[in-house]
DNA sequence: ACGCTTACTTAGAATCTCTGGA
DNA sequence: TCCAGAGATTCTAAGTAAGCGT
């Protein structure tokens, strides 16, 4: 032990060679690319325009200042700072009663969730089938004859304003209301409730048989099919638009799949998917998902009032996903060998639920029962089930702002400050850790490197052949990276090309250590191109290593930690006081694009990215234009004052300066956004902002920069905000 | 130490809703 | 009033990591 040569190791598993869109053979196409099934090869080739070199600057930066960051963090600078440490208050729980006058009245847990003061808006559609992806005709929603419900009933001034005024309160009434959980005692370690009642999911319809209208065709021929080989069919037609329905592995599975579902005797005619036509069932559906759309918001509502809540703890709280998922055809990402394949109808019998035993106990669809009821209070699902596909066990939770996910959100970034604290004692121990006689602990060490300079993921070891070919940092191969001892003026230069979860690319040329350099060449010693390149690590060791470290601590820390503290040093770094608000937002996006990038947040361009961004110019031209007028009309304009001299004249030179200036504004607004739509082209923010950025860095950098900007709506929202965080113990 | 199960977070796409400007 | 675009929400796949039994 300690003195194995790296190459001899045994190889970890040999991974089967499955065609990567991205795989290495496109390594010199030199950019992050989606390796989204919706980008054709040609067009990964010529994606790298400009924008993206823009943010690829922005890259360098970003994890230049995230490892000098680490210098910094040691003086514990500003108090509105990201380490910013002030203890919670003691958390106290207020024993059992409703925490102020909250709108438990009707909560009683007895009493049926029928809340109808409860107007918490919720834009779901429901039974939702995978549905309408392209049917998306921009629909004007006119009300049709059958539907009368009229989505926009004529409403006067007056009634708008109404509603706006009645929309505001009842956000400040729930504001009011809300749970304060942070001002009270937290349970003892593993309870997560004492009581939760609950109404159990909500299942999708059944299935409708097709119409007499509507035929499948085989063969240029009609076909009247079973209800259940119908009903798959249904499921790929469903699907025509989508570009998966044209992908081998996925007909063929689907193929199969349904082939199973069939009598038979339609066994023994449908062999071939090729000649099976789908099209009136599509053109159906289309109508069926357009239809849906005209459903009024109340219909909706009535669902998510039903089964959309739950009671926790004598708390109302807003379940998160309340629905069963409808059956349909599995939509892996990326090359997954089992995207075709039948996602089977769940039934009462296969869902688990979760509740208090002394909570008024779920009621299964009429003629149904469900699979087991327990209470199990150390876990947070409401009901589960097993999914046919990878037998994952799916479950019902709570929505993101409630308690126990609030609780959790919180718990993680206070982790990730107290990484803070001794990030730089962890740097030192790995560093010197890379000289270390044993494999493991060098592997360990520079493993640990890539994962706190690029955020990588920790890499857990998968099942082959079961999802798409993806790693992580510990499941890295020896294909993954290319050793460039010169590269573009730098020296010791890995290149890594590899797909990462959701079979995102990542692509990345990363200037590291000599040390980190020359243990990472002995590790690709005598390997395989397939064989792991940390062949003597796993997640497991990692993370026990980490552990001890610092309680709490795992290789996730410190994406957050790094993603957090990224944000923090970008805002310092781009914003000035004294720019304008929409530079300011572009400061603010700016910053949370390094954090996405450093992260490899990517997104598919949006559809209609070049049409709007074509449109933004059109208007920026115009604008341009409309200013040289303005311009020349205020010269004509001084030219004539000072002719006339007296005070007529003045004012309209006046009011040309303010045109002018107007114009001007305009101007800039409009070229900040195109700059900012621009770089976001391919950039995701959503993720990072909902899952790394500690909110508190932001709302300090907005009360500071943007508070005297604010309309007094938004200023509100962000005093909530200052609630919230002040409440969790920091300022 | 390992393999498996379970529980929970993180992820991008799809869809829905709102808003501001033409 | 209409529409494009932004932003929010929903959906569910795909990760991480803990715990347990062997």
């Amino acid at each position: 032990m300690g003195r194995e040569k790296e190459g001899e190791a045994k190889t970890k598993h040999k991974p089967t060679k499955l065609k990567r869109l991205n795989g290495c053979e496109s390594a010199g196409a030199g950019e992050n690319v989606k390796n989204s099934t919706k980008q054709t090869k040609s067009k990964e080739k010529t994606d790298h325009g400009k924008p993206h070199k823009k943010v690829k600057t922005l890259k360098t930066e970003t994890l230049e200042s995230s490892t000098s960051a680490s210098e910094l963090v040691k003086e514990e600078p500003q108090e509105d700072d990201f380490t910013t440490k002030k203890k919670g208050v003691k958390r106290k729980r207020i024993k059992d009663e409703p925490v102020e006058a909250s709108s438990q009245s009707s909560a009683s847990p007895s009493s049926k969730k029928r809340n109808k003061e409860n107007g918490h808006r919720e834009g779901s559609d429901e039974e939702s089938q995978k549905k309408s992806k392209k049917g998306k005709e921009k629909t004007v929603k006119k009300e049709e004859g059958e539907h009368p419900v009229s989505k926009k009933p004529k409403m006067t001034k007056e009634e708008i304003e109404e509603a706006r005024q009645l929309k505001i309160k009842k956000k400040e009434e729930e504001e009011q209301n809300r749970w304060r959980w942070w001002e009270e005692e937290k349970y003892e370690d593993g309870v997560k409730w004492k009581f939760l009642e609950h109404n159990g999911p909500y299942f999708p319809p059944e299935y409708q048989p097709l119409p007499d209208t509507v035929h499948f065709y085989y063969n240029g021929e009609k076909v009247k099919l079973s209800p259940a080989a119908e009903e798959v069919a249904l499921f790929f037609a469903q699907m025509l638009d989508h570009e998966y329905t044209t992908k081998k592995v996925f007909r063929e599975n689907f193929f199969e799949d349904w082939r199973k579902e069939m009598t038979d005797e339609e066994r023994c005619l449908i062999q071939d998917l090729d000649k099976c036509d789908f099209g009136e069932i599509h053109a159906m559906h289309k109508a069926k998902v357009e239809a849906r759309k005209n459903r009024t918001k109340e219909e909706k509502q009535k669902i998510v009032d039903e089964y959309g809540y739950c009671m926790l703890d004598h708390h109302k709280e807003r379940i998160g996903n309340f629905k069963i998922e409808p059956p349909g055809l599995f939509r892996g990402r990326g090359e997954h060998p089992k995207q075709g394949m039948l996602k089977k109808r769940i039934q009462p019998e296969d869902v688990i639920i979760n509740c208090s035993k002394e909570s008024r106990i779920p009621v299964p669809p009429a003629g149904h029962c469900w699979k087991e009821v327990r209470h199990d209070n150390s876990v947070t699902w409401l009901a589960s089930w097993t999914e046919n596909i990878q037998g994952y066990i799916k479950y019902i939770m709570l929505n993101a702002n409630s308690k126990l996910k609030g609780e959790k959100d919180w718990e993680k970034y206070e982790v990730a400050r107290k990484l803070k604290t001794c990030v730089d004692n962890i740097r030192n121990q790995y560093h010197l850790d890379l000289k270390s006689k044993e494999v493991v602990r060098r592997q360990r060490a520079v493993a640990l490197y890539f994962i706190d300079k690029l955020a990588l993921r920790a890499g857990n070891e998968k099942e082959e052949g079961e999802t798409a070919d993806t790693v992580g940092c510990c499941s890295l191969r020896v294909e993954h990276i290319t050793l460039h001892e010169q590269l573009d003026g730098n020296e010791c230069v890995v290149e890594f090309d590899f797909l990462g979860k959701d079979s995102i690319r990542y692509y990345n040329k990363v200037p590291v250590i000599s040390k980190v350099f020359n243990n990472l060449k002995r590790f690709l010693k005598n390997k395989q191109p397939g064989d792991d390149l940390f062949n003597r690590l796993s997640t497991a060791m990692l993370n026990k290593h980490l552990s001890s470290l610092m309680p709490g601590l795992t290789a996730k820390v410190f994406r957050t930690y790094n993603a957090s503290i990224t944000l923090q040093q970008q805002l310092k770094e781009l914003s000035n006081k004294s720019d304008n608000v929409a530079e300011k937002l572009l400061s603010y996006n700016r910053a949370n694009r390094a954090v996405a990038i450093l992260c490899n947040h990517q997104r598919a361009p949006p559809k209609t990215f070049d049409q709007s961004m074509t449109n933004l110019q059109g208007k920026i031209d115009a604008r341009k234009e409309q200013l040289s007028l303005a311009k020349t009309e205020l010269k004509e304009a001084k030219k004539e004052a000072k002719k006339k001299g007296n005070s007529d004249p003045k004012l309209v030179v006046k009011r040309k300066k303010a045109a002018v200036k107007r114009c001007e504004e305009q101007l800039l607004k409009m070229e900040v956004q195109a700059t900012d739509r621009e770089e976001n082209k391919q950039i995701a923010l959503g993720t990072s902002k909902l899952n790394y950025l500690d909110p508190r860095i932001s709302v300090a950098w907005f009360s500071i920069l943007l508070m005297p900007f604010l309309s007094s709506s938004f200023s509100y929202c962000l005093r909530r905000c200052f609630t919230l965080v002040s409440s969790c113990g920091s300022n």
